[in-house]
DNA sequence: GCGACAG
DNA sequence: ATCTTGTCGC
């Protein structure tokens, strides 16, 4: 039920093609991404993840949407589907975003915010997966990740909340965030119509006592879940 | 040229 | 990402 815009198809063909048109595509794409406030308090939020089996092609991919306020979850999908592109580091958007597409789908109702596994601006083309996920969605997205792909930072204070920026070629393209106490931080920045305060403050908000923010953390539990096809969850595809 | 490199 | 048990530290 839910949709989104097919701005483009994606690459196909031998392996050394599909890089050259993936980057092609993304500095076609990168100036279509819009870093601005949001235009109204979201009310639910997403996190998205996918899971697979080392050297298989099938991935299975899934959503979570929450509410904000109570952080229960009010929705879930998943799809089993495979993935038309390697992965390959600055490519993950086209490794991911496909079958997060068809889980998309799937879900009766359209999240307000939606959260990444992985970044949005910080990335060496300022185009990383929440980013291009959010031109296809056409709502605010960010990413939060576990590790960084480009950029430095000077540790932030060890204690949950504390932050400090991410630079790229003298550019702040997102943020080292503390989400727990004395634990290593996770790396937010923004992905389309909305900014990096905004998406460190949803990020902050999602807390579940765990490093990782409830969204991803739960959309992470439902992929799993999926892939090792536990009873409850093959119900919901 | 060498090393790094989201999930 | 995935494969996996125990183990160090708060």
């Amino acid at each position: 039920m839910a949709h989104y815009v097919h701005l483009h198809d994606w690459p196909t063909g031998p392996v050394e093609r599909l890089s050259t048109e993936a980057v092609l595509l993304q500095n076609r794409l990168r100036d279509q991404v819009r870093i601005e406030p949001l235009t109204k308090t979201p009310e639910t939020i997403a996190g998205c993840d996918i899971s697979f089996n080392k050297f298989e092609e099938t991935v299975y991919a899934g959503i979570v949407v929450l509410r904000l306020d109570t952080l229960e979850t009010i929705e879930e999908a998943g799809v089993v589907s495979t993935a038309p592109f390697p992965y390959i580091p600055g490519l993950l958007s086209f490794r991911e975003i496909p079958s997060l597409l068809e889980a998309w789908q799937k879900l009766k109702i359209e999240p307000d915010v939606v959260m990444f596994d992985g970044h949005g601006t910080a990335h060496p083309r300022r185009i990383g997966i929440a980013s291009h996920a959010g031109l296809f969605l056409n709502r605010p997205t960010f990413g939060c990740g576990k590790s960084v792909l480009v950029g430095k930072y000077d540790e932030p204070a060890p204690e949950r909340g504390n932050w400090s920026p991410m630079t790229h070629y003298r550019e702040v393209i997102g943020a080292a965030l503390r989400t727990k106490n004395k634990v290593n931080p996770v790396y937010v920045s923004p992905g389309h119509l909305i900014d990096l305060e905004t998406a460190i403050a949803l990020t902050l908000q999602c807390n579940g006592g765990y490093r990782i923010p409830e969204p991803t953390r739960r959309a992470h539990n439902l992929v799993n879940a999926l892939r090792r096809g536990e009873q409850g969850d093959l119900s919901k595809l």
